[in-house]
DNA sequence: ACAATAGGTAGGAGATCTCCTACGTGTCAA
DNA sequence: TTGACACGTAGGAGATCTCCTACCTATTGT
């Protein structure tokens, strides 16, 4: 069993493209269709669509059709699995912070004057 | 300038590895040799150095020689990246839960007794 | 000095990713 | 109905990833 490991896993994957993560950027400010995202990029739209699917399959983004036009929308969730497990991580380097903070107060004391 | 993606680029290719983030999950407790990390693995030990060097050109592990041993240690900058480009996605679900807790309210009232 | 240990590197096989162009399907407007 | 539009899918070329087995170097203990 590697607990967190199951959900997150391709949710990782789907954020290692820049055009992916250019994406869900897009996304961030509402729902758009698929000619409206291709349009920020200079790949062809087919490949657009490509990556859309690797975002959807990720559960990152879901499609809801309007007439002619697909929209697609940002979903939280998966991107809450990530803060989620993040989370020892931050614990990680706040215990670092901790540790260099007490270093420079021993160092301030030395030079009292 | 494409901001944050810059630092934050390689980082996630990085970690859309399940075992990279196993490797990461492990340094959590310490510092840990080379044959101590790939003990937790099924692959073999030039495979794990191959997803060392990966995380190490990430910037998320550093390596310091102790006699003939190399010790790999996390590095906190890299995931402190992740998470701040995490937060405005972070204020998103916010914003969907508040919504949604409205709508529940809404709801509430209707059926209030 | 020599064998054993720790670990990186080379080279290659097979899988996967990323992009393309062609083409198919559903929907709207005239 | 017919053409234009919005989009997905197929198939394939080329790049990259992931793992392997050699093999090499540096360090330690005897």
């Amino acid at each position: 069993m590697t607990g967190s490991e199951h959900v997150t896993a391709d949710v990782f994957a789907a954020l290692a493209s820049p055009v992916r993560r250019e994406l869900t950027a897009l996304l961030l400010s509402g729902p758009r269709s698929v000619n409206d995202l291709a349009s920020h990029f200079e790949m062809s739209r087919p490949s657009v669509s490509e990556h859309l699917r690797v975002l959807r399959d990720a559960g990152l983004v879901s499609e809801e059709r309007s007439g002619r036009r697909r929209l697609y929308r940002l979903e939280a969730e998966p991107l809450m699995e990530v803060s989620r497990w993040l989370s020892p991580y931050e614990r990680f380097w706040r215990d670092r912070l901790a540790g260099l903070r007490e270093l420079l107060n021993e160092d301030g004391d030395d030079h009292e004057h």
